[in-house]
DNA sequence: CGCCAGGTTGTCG
DNA sequence: CGACAACATGGC
């Protein structure tokens, strides 16, 4: 219907293949046209980059900061690659292979969840699952895309209406997801600002949510990117490559140095 | 067909 | 505490 569209500027350190598909999002896909199309925010949009000029196709002027924010553009990542390359070469190589990678600020309730279906699972199968989450309890976009439900919606499922979902054993998980973030009972916003260790403890009330996936969660949805979260690929990584190094010695911004890290190995699978 | 997937839980020793 | 099977499902 709308043909509106926003143009944002200057956007520097931004590659949206390595940004929308190194496994932080499951709800971007690439079309022909080299664009991604996807939701955020309840937005159904498509994004395209050529140069430093970010084009965000039905997306209206009012909500330029939301997308702003969303791709984190206010963060200065050349800056940041260059501190991280100076504490290890491996990492310099890491960082220099993906340097469009950015970490994008989903919604914390996305990130929970879709990183709870993560979890002893394929990256092609959790975005089947998140699609058919969507689709199936999720609010219609007037395009036809769907929103990633609301915790409220989700809390008065039983677990039992998820089985079209396929998730299998993660089921559970999600519907306690959904009703102690929306009871309050867990609190994703204190999470923001909570001291990180008992931030990680809040996340990790909730049955199916160990340390990785209250990583993610912090990271991902929350922005918390001192979050360091070890999957099996990070695991093998730091056996492998950074066998002196522990995450926190990668710093304040160890999350970004996970993942260049963790898309450099997926990459490089004869690596390990 | 068997192994594995951006883990977590419960159970043993 | 540390090791280890079980957990649903399906991609390859």
């Amino acid at each position: 219907m709308s043909d509106s569209f926003l143009i944002i500027e200057n956007v520097r350190d931004l590659d949206l293949e390595q940004t929308l598909d190194c496994g932080q999002s499951f709800r971007w896909e690439k079309r022909e046209d080299g664009s991604f199309a996807g939701v955020a925010f309840g937005r159904s949009v498509s994004v395209s980059l050529s140069g430093t000029e970010l084009r965000i196709e039905n997306a209206a002027e009012e909500d330029r900061a939301l997308w702003e924010d969303y791709f984190d553009l206010s963060l200065d990542y050349a800056a940041i690659r260059t501190g991280l390359s100076a504490l290890h070469p491996v990492l310099r190589e890491a960082a220099d292979y993906a340097p469009g990678i950015r970490i994008l600020r989903q919604e914390p309730y996305e990130a929970l969840c879709t990183f709870i279906i993560s979890q002893n699972n394929n990256i092609k199968r959790i975005k089947g699952i998140v699609r058919r989450l969507c689709e199936g309890f999720g609010e219609p976009l007037p395009d036809g895309a769907f929103a990633f439900p609301a915790a409220e919606r989700m809390a008065q499922l039983e677990v039992d209406d998820l089985a079209p979902l396929r998730a299998g054993f993660r089921s559970r998980y999600l519907i306690d997801a959904a009703r102690k973030t929306a009871s309050g009972e867990v609190s994703l916003e204190a999470c923001r600002t909570m001291d990180y260790e008992r931030a990680r403890c809040e996340l990790m009330k909730i049955t199916g949510v160990g340390v990785k996936v209250a990583d993610c969660t912090l990271l991902y949805g929350l922005h918390r990117v001192e979050a360091f979260p070890l999957d099996v690929w990070m695991k093998r990584a730091m056996e492998r490559l950074f066998p002196e190094m522990t995450p926190a010695a990668f710093g304040e911004y160890a999350g970004i140095a996970q993942q260049y890290i963790f898309h450099y190995s997926r990459m490089h699978p004869e690596l390990f």
